[in-house]
Formats: structure tokens, C-alpha cells, sequence
DNA sequence: GTCTATACTTGGATAGAC
DNA sequence: GTCTATCCAAGTATAGAC
């Protein structure tokens, strides 16, 4: 039932003027988002980003966070694409921290997580907006959990972390790595930090590939 | 010169009426980013959580965000005392990350790190107000290269990660787990994460206590 | 130092013309 | 479907009484 409000007849043909307005909307939301954060995003701000009358944004979506959470789902379906297409084709760690700094650096440059930490954080401001925030943060959650799962399948470190305790360390160190980028408007240290794990991934690779060197491993 | 504007006269005894009234508003502002966050922290609402009028927000600290500033120095000055007693404290690997995991929990109930994410996140909407908020998240980040450099002294971390590295990523690690704690409602994996953090600590404290373990150590 | 009262601004939301 | 006009609520900030 959420999510089902507000929405005006979607007959109009697939790219008319409607969905271009719509589109503009989501856009002017993201661009409001990162620019002026969340208590900067008002339906007036947004309005102007996007072209159009301030007042398209409750016809169109009902309310301010309407869009916002629009502008949301919009983000996450993009980016989960991107990501799901980088993990296919990453065959080791070493390949997947790489696929990760990618991610993390054309995320912070066209700010798609600031939009979501905004969203996280905004949040607090208006009643039962975190549930439906946190929705959305889930699918994110899920292809961490997958990716750790890839990127550790017969590693030692497996025994020591498990996947959903790294998955959970993964997406608060990327949020929380946004947070300082986004701050000091420096992504140096960040992508400092993941040129190191990507010499510690090369050499687990590398201890993966010599059975031997696992202790404990019993195949 | 940021910071000297708008005190008036600390000419009255140090805990006077208006030590009182400043100290209310402080603990109504910490309140109000807590539980409404930085977009809902206004004048009457932080005014009405310390039971005074709204007016003297802007009577004390000249503007809301000057209580903001003034509420998040107040916690960190707070904060980094208590740190810094369990760093001091601490005379292990496993003795310290127990202390973060401390630290870690007492924060998050108190809404200590929340207070600090909020005002980051918040100071995007307020020009200038970002790096107000940089200056005064310095010690935090000062301080967790310290505990880094304490904990891994002589460890074989050591030379894969870098400790000014290591401490970038506690710190967005701690601001990433409070978002999602906080979210949530539930810090139980961020616990879990600490837990697992403790095992692979100790044994590293048993391998920087037997030279032979230690690679290329040259001692 | 603290209060009341108020001026002014911005924002959410709706009505109705086109 | 989009716009103009408008209402109302909430917010920042100041003036002036006490």
C-alpha cells in the first residue's frame, strides 16, 4: 500500500511531457539532495533544479518525502544494475576491491550515496520515513552480503569473519567513508585505503591458491 | 574570531542562572538531533526540550546554528576525556578494541555519535557550517590515530596498513555503524562486528608476543 | 537574563484557471 | 498536466517590557 498513493494515471505514452517532468523532478531531488542536504531539499528548491512549478511535486508524488523516496528507488535501481554487472565479472578479491573502489569513487563523484546517507539521516526529522528509507537500503545490504560471500568463498579469513558480520562492517564503511569524503571534499584517504586492502586481498588470493597455507583446511 | 561572536557577558558566578539556562539549552539541542535530527532541530523545538523561551537561542548563541556548534563541542570535549581514559587504560590489542566496543555502545545509547553524524550531514543545508564541523571533528580523528598507533604497536598489521590509514577507516567505520544502528533500531550487529574484531585481536596480541611469528621483524 | 510580542521569510499544501 | 495564486504553519530573528 505504500507507495501506491498519489500516483496520477500513468496513460500517457512511456517518454511524454509527463515523464519528462516526473524525470526532471527525480533529477533536481538527487541534485538537491547532495548539494543542500536533506533540510535544504524543499519542493521549492527542487522545483527550480527541475525546470518546472513547485507545485508538480504534490501532484506527482503527493508529498516532498514522496519524492524524495522516488528519488531513492530511482538511485538504487541504477546503481544495484551497475554493481550486479561488476561483481559478474570480478573472479577474485583482488578483482572485487577494485570493482569496489570503481563503485565507491563514480558513487562519491556523481553523489548517489550522499543522496542515501542524506536520506538516512534526514530521516529522523519525519514520522515513519526510516522504515521506509531502511526498504530501501535492504537490497544494498543483500548484494554486500553476496559479494562478501564471492569474494571469501574458501578464504581463511571465512572462519574468523562471517559473511553478514563483514556485509554489515562493508556498507557502514561505505557510508561512513562518504561521510568524511563528502566533509573534507577529499576522497584521498578513502581511495588510500582501498589501494591497501587491495594488497591484503592479493596476497589471501594468493593464500587461497596454495592449500597449504590454510590451517585448518580439511578438503 | 569564529566563536567569540554573540557570548555575552560571562560576568555572573560560574553556575548562575545563566550557566543553567545555557547548559539547558545545550542538553535541548544534543536532544533535538538525537531524536529529530538536524532538520527538525529548530529555535522552538530545542527551546521547548530545555523548558525556556525560544528567544534565547539567539540571545546566547546569536543563532541556532551557533547552539548547534556549541552542543557538539560540548560533547566532544566531553567524549574525548572518557576515550582517552580507557586508551590510557588499555594495554593490549584485545583490551582496546573491548574499550571501543564500550565506547561504541555507550555512545550510541547516549546519541552521542548521532548528535556528531546529524550535524555532518546537517551542515551541507548551512553555508560555512561545514567546516565549523570538520575543525570540531579534528580531536575525534586525532585521537583514533593515537589508539591505532597504540594498538598495533609492533604488530604485523603494521606494515600492510598504515595507521593514519587504519584510523581513517575506524572512524568511518564508527560513523557508518551509528547510521545504520540507528536506522535500525537495533545495534546488534554493530556488537556482533566488535566481538568478532576481539577474536582476531587476540590473536594478534599472541603474535606480537612470539618474535618468531612476526615476518621480517628485525629486532 | 528572561519573557512577550511581533516582523519577516520560507516551506508545505491546495484551489482553480488554462 | 502545468501553471498562478493563495492559505496556513513553522521558522529565524529582533524589539522592548519586566
Amino acid at each position: 500500500m505504500a507507495g501506491s498513493a498519489h500516483r496520477p494515471q500513468p496513460r500517457s505514452s512511456p517518454d511524454g511531457r509527463t515523464a519528462q517532468t516526473r524525470a526532471a523532478l527525480i533529477a533536481g531531488a538527487i541534485a538537491a539532495l547532495r548539494e543542500v542536504g536533506y533540510a535544504g531539499a524543499s519542493a521549492r528548491e527542487i522545483a527550480a533544479r527541475a525546470g518546472c512549478n513547485q507545485a508538480l511535486v504534490f501532484y506527482h508524488f503527493g508529498s516532498v518525502s514522496g519524492l524524495l523516496l522516488a528519488a531513492l528507488d530511482d538511485i538504487s535501481a541504477r546503481r544495484l544494475a551497475a554493481y550486479t554487472g561488476l561483481l559478474a565479472r570480478s573472479s577474485s578479491l583482488a578483482d572485487l576491491i577494485d570493482s569496489a573502489r570503481a563503485i565507491f569513487h563514480e558513487d562519491l563523484e556523481s553523489g548517489h550515496v550522499a543522496v542515501l546517507v542524506e536520506m538516512i539521516t534526514g530521516a529522523a526529522s519525519t514520522p515513519g520515513l526510516g522504515e521506509q528509507v531502511a526498504e530501501r537500503l535492504a537490497p544494498w545490504r543483500t548484494f554486500a552480503a553476496e559479494a562478501v560471500r564471492q569474494g571469501l568463498a574458501g578464504s581463511p579469513v571465512e572462519a574468523l569473519l562471517p559473511a553478514d558480520d563483514l556485509a554489515h562492517a562493508v556498507v557502514a564503511g561505505f557510508l561512513g567513508l562518504e561521510l568524511l569524503a563528502n566533509l573534507d571534499g577529499d576522497l584521498g584517504p578513502a581511495l588510500a585505503l582501498f589501494d591497501r586492502a587491495r594488497q591484503v586481498a592479493t596476497l589471501l588470493d594468493f593464500a587461497g591458491s596454495v592449500p597449504s597455507a590454510r590451517p585448518g583446511g580439511r578438503s
